[in-house]
DNA sequence: CTTGGCACTCAAGCTTGCAGAGTGCTAAAG
DNA sequence: CTTTAGCACTCTGCAAGCTTGAGTGCCAAG
């Protein structure tokens, strides 16, 4: 199965071609496009070894040839080569995310950034588990009668909000104490470090501080027992899947837009890619989603302060321009990263 | 003009044929169908007059008839008679928004509601001009380095923040210093007398208290200055439009989904709908933007306390089950304004 | 005013024919 | 053994022509 250089050559042309124009290529086309002295009926020959491979196809008898999907992932894996991005998109990637914001809206900005650059839809996972951030701030306000609002902040900046139902209702002094004690308390301490902490409290309550320290462990308890990792998953750019010919067909498009409104098997996808450093490809159906059929999707990891959080990525065509996405993404993960770790520093590429 | 009752009638039947079947209706099905014991040539006659009022037209020479937009809006202004939406809708209804939630979740689950009951995409505007609303509560927290957070509660629980640069580093107990001055002085102050009184409040400081009053007036300023009505509005259930044949035309569709990401033209919609009440119905072109020809949108404003805050509704092809749409939306609304007034006694409709 | 009848029109579906693109195979050339 | 030219073949896409069914408009009679 060891491809010669010659078939590399015509593999690579071919795809990019493909990419390009998205019409089945043909022999004297590809002939003439690859840049070796050959004849369109050399050319044929070659593409019968590569069709056996299982890396090209005919959509019918008489048409040219396009990538089947193993091809693409040859592409990928051994032919591509990455163009570094150009400098106005840079840019672009750096003005967006290199300004001072709280994570919500950088993640927002960061996905709408790369579905406008790659023209396709873009994905970014929000920083998994808050139980792994440390606790840094929490407060509560009074509503209406025993309503109460927790609000609490994550060592990233990010603010949580809640409403619970308190048991009875409390003066504003008292929940500014339960608020102190519980920032006293806690501070910088991880989020799990804190549930775990708060089963034993209870307890052990020395006598005169009792009522204050009941008063915010059960109310920190309750705020998060309600938190439920909300909209993990910010998509943006969709419609511009609604330009690609090959998704023309309504019923793919619908099953792709469901997919983005359920989430849950695309961060299952981003999931995985977690795990790995640097960008990772699932090309068509090797994402094991039928939705995804059709579609590639390219992602990178981003971490802060060094630790692995999240994924970001964009899902388009199986037929995109892979050079481009792939350092586009690669980028985007680098400059989201530096703007979550450590702030000040601003972490500009060097 | 008039329409004499047996015209009525048969644009009455014609209409709700039309929106079930979504063909064209021939003279003699709605002779069959309208009840009157009618020739197809007397209906003809009918249409022919109803043509030429412009309520409805022919496709081409020798289709059926479909409505027209003025034929649909007399339909929605005089003919149509609203059902009363079935009670497991009205229980999922009562569900989704009669539990106690943050503003943001309530208004989210809204709109995720209507869209799935009405098969339609849901619209939500979040509560407009928070400058109306009163300031509750401020809170300052401490980032890396001069990075602050500024955590800002109005009246109705909603919960808006930002980061903003400070000039220099604050302790935390500044911070807590400058929270509390700020807390005491403008509780219950709508927001805009806050901003007003704002640009005053530098001069007139007194010695002791100064540092920490200027501190707090910056930081809140500086805050509001950056605080731009974020995503005011919340948009579900997208796919659900593409299952209309209206739209299959994926051009008109991308214009659509385009119009759902921009929001602004929406936004300008729902805004007018504000200031009337009850139900409002754009029909078509009526809107007056392109992206929603061929699109009705039903809405309805709701408010918190007595007073019209925001808007909700649907949208959809004009071709749509107006009645119970209607019924759906105007519920809806009802439900809405309960869970955002009060909240202790939530609201059940009586 | 209503009705039946008739001629007419149009869209949609089907078939046919044709041009264009590209392949596979074979036999000859390098 | 590899490359090439040539030829027959296949398939798509498109346009033209045909038929069918649905529905209209109009007219004359009830």
């Amino acid at each position: 199965m060891a491809l010669n250089p010659r078939a590399e050559i015509l593999l690579k042309t071919l795809i990019e071609r493909y990419i390009a124009e998205g019409q089945p290529v043909g022999s004297r086309t590809l002939a003439r496009q690859a840049g070796l002295e050959l004849s369109p009926a050399t050319v044929r020959n070659v593409m019968s070894d590569l069709e056996e491979m299982g890396l090209v196809r005919s959509p019918h008898t008489s048409a040219g040839r396009v990538p089947t999907e193993r091809g693409y992932r040859v592409f990928v894996d051994t032919l591509l080569q990455v163009k570094p991005l150009h400098a106005n998109e840079l840019h672009k990637l750096e003005q967006e995310i290199l300004t001072n914001q709280d994570p919500q809206h950088l993640i927002e900005n960061a996905s709408q950034a790369l579905s406008e650059i790659c023209k396709l839809a873009g994905l970014v996972m929000a920083p998994r588990r808050e139980e792994q951030l440390a606790f840094r701030h929490i407060d509560f306000v009074n509503l209406s009668g025993r309503r109460i609002l927790v609000i609490l902040v994550t060592q990233d900046g990010q603010v949580h909000n809640r409403i619970i139902q308190a048991d009875r209702e409390y003066s504003p002094s008292e929940l500014v104490q339960a608020a102190n004690y519980f920032n006293e308390t806690y501070a910088g301490i991880s989020m799990s470090e804190v549930k775990f902490s708060l089963l034993g409290e209870i307890q052990q309550a020395s006598d005169d501080m009792q009522r204050v320290m009941h008063l915010a462990v059960n109310m920190a308890r309750a705020a998060m027992a309600a938190e439920e990792p909300p909209d993990e998953l910010v998509v943006s750019g969709e419609s511009n899947l609604m330009d690609v010919p090959e998704l023309g067909d309504v019923r793919k498009l619908r099953r792709l837009f469901e997919a983005f409104t359920t989430k849950r098997d695309l961060l299952h996808l981003l999931d995985q890619s977690m795990r790995t450093s640097g960008v990772k490809i699932f090309i068509g159906t090797e994402s094991g989603y039928d939705a995804l059929a059709e579609c590639s999707l390219v992602t990178a990891p981003y971490s802060a302060d060094g630790r692995v959080v999240g994924t970001l990525g964009v899902i388009g065509p199986t037929r995109m321009a892979y050079e481009q996405v792939i350092s586009i993404v690669d980028i985007t993960a680098r400059l989201l990263s530096g703007a979550l770790s450590g702030g000040e520093r601003g972490g500009r590429l060097e």
